[in-house]
DNA sequence: CATGAATGAGAATTCATTCAT
DNA sequence: CATGAATGAATTCTCATTCAT
């Protein structure tokens, strides 16, 4: 009668930058220094990365333990062994995700650029980042569904997230002392509307293909959201003469 | 994932207006007559309820068909009886969910209304649905997790979305007539920028809290985000002179 | 997940003469007189055809009632009015599936033939029989599987099988006195030689099929396998010179 | 099948060669040495040992994984472990068994003996095993009633039955070589009839002692049936002159 | 008589986690 | 460190049977 084998569907339609499931380069993996036979970092890494894909593609209760060994150059015992528990593993997951967008805009330095061309680099440097990244995007989503409850327990998190904010800050400060800029504008309120449009078009494009048979993440839209977000934000925060 | 941990915990932290657990005005529920013993229709509405929470609350997997089936007036078995299996009745919930936006956007009769306020008026229908109805933007999520496979399965889902389509489409050509709007906008990417925008505060809500210090969706901010993203889809289609 | 529908695949391997599932005829079985609308006798009949379909097809325990139901005219509630219980209902088919096959032999008159030919005519009867009425073989086979208990609970069942033996006994008889058979043979003993040969070929035909590439009752092969088994018993019978 | 009717009753109406249920020499089963903890091959084979007998007492439908894991030195969780599921088991159960007569067949050396003894050793030795091994017997018939659809997914199942039928043509041929056989006989059909008359007395022994008040499997009547079926077969075969 | 709705007691299967080697 | 084997507590689903209308 074979029920089992579920027969997982991830996530990934045929996107290449989406983690394939069945094997994405996992020879480079080992790479570190010739072969040596325990390697804790690696094996670390290598985990995470299998966990990254399974817990993306299927949810926190979606994901199995056991999917995630599998795939795994190591047991299963190796897994609790350095994350404890499933929940664990997740909460690494999610560190490790959120770790790297921030990381990268830093790199934006625009602070060093005119108002209006500093708040574009960001917008598109968002828009690159959720186009390309979706497992991040995936994990908040998934994360949401929690209820943020990992995201919550991390100490890492929290510290981590605030610097966009002040980037944001400062272009619109300058924004508004070159007269390009309106002045009742928040901040937070601004990342969230420039996070909303770059966040959706990706979280939530099955359900907006399948409704309007038009798959919002698609290659060929790409070049005219970007173009269209932009446009958008800067509109919003333009200051009218 | 402790493995008494039976108690599940959902979402919904604190937050009114998310739909609450327990009875959700489940009063109102067996009207018809007062307490008919077979009353099929009651029983499956009933069902389908109590299932919009548990699988908004929990997602497809993370929901327990026993948790439903004790918040119920009937027992398990119905449950197969009605929708077949855990899935089927995932896919009626979603059905039901979907049905209630689509039928509440044809009662606004924008086309009755000046181009800009007709467009005021659908975005902020927009906002205030997804505002309120959280357990839609939770589905719809969850939803997207899965990869759309279930609404995909739905004959009655594809139809039913065109008819925002075609009510921003008149929108915008009478906006674009009336020398009020540009002409070089397309009717889903609008419609995409107007959900992105009333979708993430909402779905996004607790990560976007946490990192941020800053609930987007609490009451307080409400205001000022409806008018805050009114304003930004204004800009966006007005033509500049 | 849709586990359920076990879609039970039943024996008859393209052969016309088991049941077919779908519709066999259903059309005739309201024919007695101008379709009155309660006919208690016709639906008995009904529910007794559908069942014997199903247990043979499945087996005791791997019968559906709800299955038989559904295939009737009518409900389950008068399935049990009527037998009882799934065993009751299953006894019942037992009853009327034997109870044919020894009305049929007592029409065979063998006494008035040869012994030779009459022993033929006896064998070749029972060698149609069997490759005919494939459902009696099948709950004959599944009747053993559950040691013979409903059978054994039957009245009427033992009664009925003595008429085979007391045709054989005089076959033999008239036989040895002609010296056309060896006079130490029993009846009993002889009649389970003949059954064996007939009874084998189509109740272990699909194991035999398998191992052997070639289905022992397929229509082409049912001419040579009469002759021989007519020529085996012959052969065992006769008084050798 | 009234509801709490756990306590299945297997067929074995007493007879001492029928498979006990509780104890059948589990004490020689772990062997190997003084009770490891782990030994998969001992696990494995204590699961297809007890659910050989649940098998073949209950039918595919009727065994309970519950009661063969309780028979078990192990638990449910092994049984899937090792075997994937209930059908799984079933399959391995059968391919054991079917194996083990074949594997017998092979060491009974008849090409080296005359085609006439050669003969009487096969249809005995195939006599003795469908006498002793009644496990075999009902799982043969059983699986036939599931038209054999599992036999047929066994690889290993189909090379397996050859064996035998070159066995018989070489005693044919021989036989017919040396003027003692006639030369129109099938090897397959051949089989067929002597696996008949071996098989049927066993297989449905129930049914028949019922019916005639006289159990064809009863050791007192093993002598006399052996000798009456090595003499139909030989008749059948021999040349007359 | 007829019928869809309802049900309790199972039955198969799954899952995160731990243990012996 | 590493690994296959082992496990108990759930979890989804099924089935014969009965009840209200």
């Amino acid at each position: 009668m074979k029920k089992g084998s579920k027969a997982a569907e991830p996530d990934t339609n045929g996107i290449p930058s989406d983690a394939p499931r069945k094997d994405n380069g996992r020879s480079d993996v080992r790479r570190t220094d010739a072969r040596r036979k325990y390697d804790p970092e690696q094996t670390k890494r290598n985990i995470l990365d299998v966990a990254t894909q399974e817990f993306s593609a299927m949810g926190l209760t979606g994901a199995r333990v056991d999917a995630i060994a599998e795939r795994t150059n190591t047991t299963k015992r190796m897994l609790y062994y350095y994350f404890g528990s499933k929940e664990g593993l997740y909460q690494a997951v999610l560190e490790k995700v959120y770790g790297d967008i921030r990381a990268l805009e830093q790199d934006l330095h625009v602070s060093e650029l005119d108002p209006v061309e500093g708040m574009r680099a960001l917008v598109e440097f968002t828009f690159d980042y959720h186009d390309r990244q979706r497992d991040f995007v995936r994990l908040v989503t998934i994360e949401n569904i929690n209820g943020a409850k990992y995201v919550e327990q991390s100490k890492s998190f929290k510290g981590r997230n605030v610097t966009v904010i002040h980037t944001i800050e400062d272009l619109l400060a300058r924004g508004v002392a070159a007269g390009q800029f309106r002045n009742d504008i928040d901040a937070i309120d601004l990342h969230l509307l420039i996070s909303s449009l770059c966040f959706h078009r990706i979280g939530n494009r099955h359900t907006f293909g399948t409704a309007f048979g038009r798959d919002p993440s698609h290659p060929r839209l790409r070049a005219r959201h970007r173009a269209m977000i932009v446009d958008a934000v800067l509109r919003f925060v333009r200051k009218e003469d």
